[in-house]
DNA sequence: GTCATCATGTAAGCCGTTACATGATTGC
DNA sequence: GCAATCATGTAACGGCTTACATGATGAC
């Protein structure tokens, strides 16, 4: 889910993880990842080759690199560790704590193959690729839909088949005690088939859109 | 979350873990628990002395208890631990496989505390608190459905202030390309207010009530 | 010069999953 | 007797969170 929306977000633009994580938390809507999960994906999709460290382009941020290394080379170990940490830092970086990131090529296949993975999944992933999905080509985007659709289906058949058998045994107390059982059931089967409804005519547009 | 879920089912009724599970995913809508997420919190719970096993009452499943332990006492080690396993059961259960579940009144407690915690929570959380809210005396089921509308009105108001600054490079062949993230938003906001105007027939209804 | 914000990272831990292992019950 | 299902558990691991630690930049 987390490289779905990095390799996603950058697929538009190079950034660097605190604005990415702003721009993520914009997607879906609110309910972000936290810094202590999306450093360490990054750093891993790096290392991967999936992403590149780039040298801050124009875009995100300040523009000026003006990157010069000169250490002072004091004798405590805190000063000895923050000496390191420059000089790395000018290795990797132009000029500040900065470190905006770039889609390889190998990570732009990597996305489509995210994208495509026909393995259903979780709501929140299904976002995203909608998210990203007007990258993909108009067959890969329908059959996404439609995978979804049918999901939805399913999900519906059993939401119906559980609120069946409600409770053999009713017996006029009983029968307002789960009145908010009944509710919460009725809104869930409503808010499928609104998502159902919307799916329709997401399909309904790339049809259209086919011709 | 879990523990909300399996005190909460347990109020209504004894049940093993088996059992337990399919409630749970009928409830939440197919997407249930799994096993190993499950069996492990009810042996925490019993452990804690929220959950008590109890000699298989007469309503989930076979009412028939028989339990005699003979122990063969073979050599083989299979067999010693086969003996040892059936003499735990037999100490601990009616007669067979199930081991059903009862709530204490620690366990009721708990339930009440988990109910009525004021701190926002996640989608599923609050699903499950309004299954159980029956048993919940008016006033604090109201104050849930209040602060729950309060929570969807911050995202909402997020929602639309995220969909404000819309690339201010408005042009042309960008337009049509961000079209599905248009789409999904929309949809994001017309979701929230779905469940905003559930929730106010909810509390219409509660305020209907008091009088 | 100090405070808020921007920015990057690490460590510990929680909560859940999948995969594995075992055995009882029931229907054929 | 054999298979499907019911039933309970353990072990390994994954992904994400919180809390912690550090430092740069900019506004006042």
């Amino acid at each position: 889910m987390i490289d779905l929306a990095i390799l996603g977000l950058l697929r538009e633009q190079d950034l660097h993880g605190y604005e990415l994580k702003k721009r993520l938390g914009e997607l879906l809507g609110g309910r972000s990842i936290s810094f202590g999960s999306l450093y360490p994906a990054l750093a891993r999709l790096e290392k991967g080759g999936l992403l590149a460290a780039v040298d801050a382009a124009s875009d995100p941020g300040a523009p000026g690199p003006s990157g010069h290394a000169h250490v002072p080379s004091s004798g405590s170990l805190k000063g000895e560790l923050a000496a390191f940490r420059a000089a790395r830092h000018a290795l990797r970086r132009g000029n500040r704590g900065k470190k905006v990131y770039s889609l390889t090529s190998r990570g732009m296949d990597r996305l489509h193959e995210l994208l495509n993975d026909p393995t259903p999944t979780d709501d929140r992933t299904f976002a995203l690729r909608v998210a990203f999905c007007g990258h993909l080509p108009p067959a890969a985007r329908l059959d996404l839909f439609e995978r979804r659709r049918a999901q939805l289906h399913i999900r519906l058949a059993e939401q119906r088949q559980a609120g069946q058998h409600n409770d053999s045994n009713d017996n006029g107390r009983d029968h307002r005690r789960d009145r908010y059982l009944r509710s919460l059931r009725e809104h869930d089967t409503q808010t499928i088939e609104h998502d159902l409804a919307w799916l329709d005519r997401l399909i309904a547009g790339e049809r259209q859109a086919a011709q």
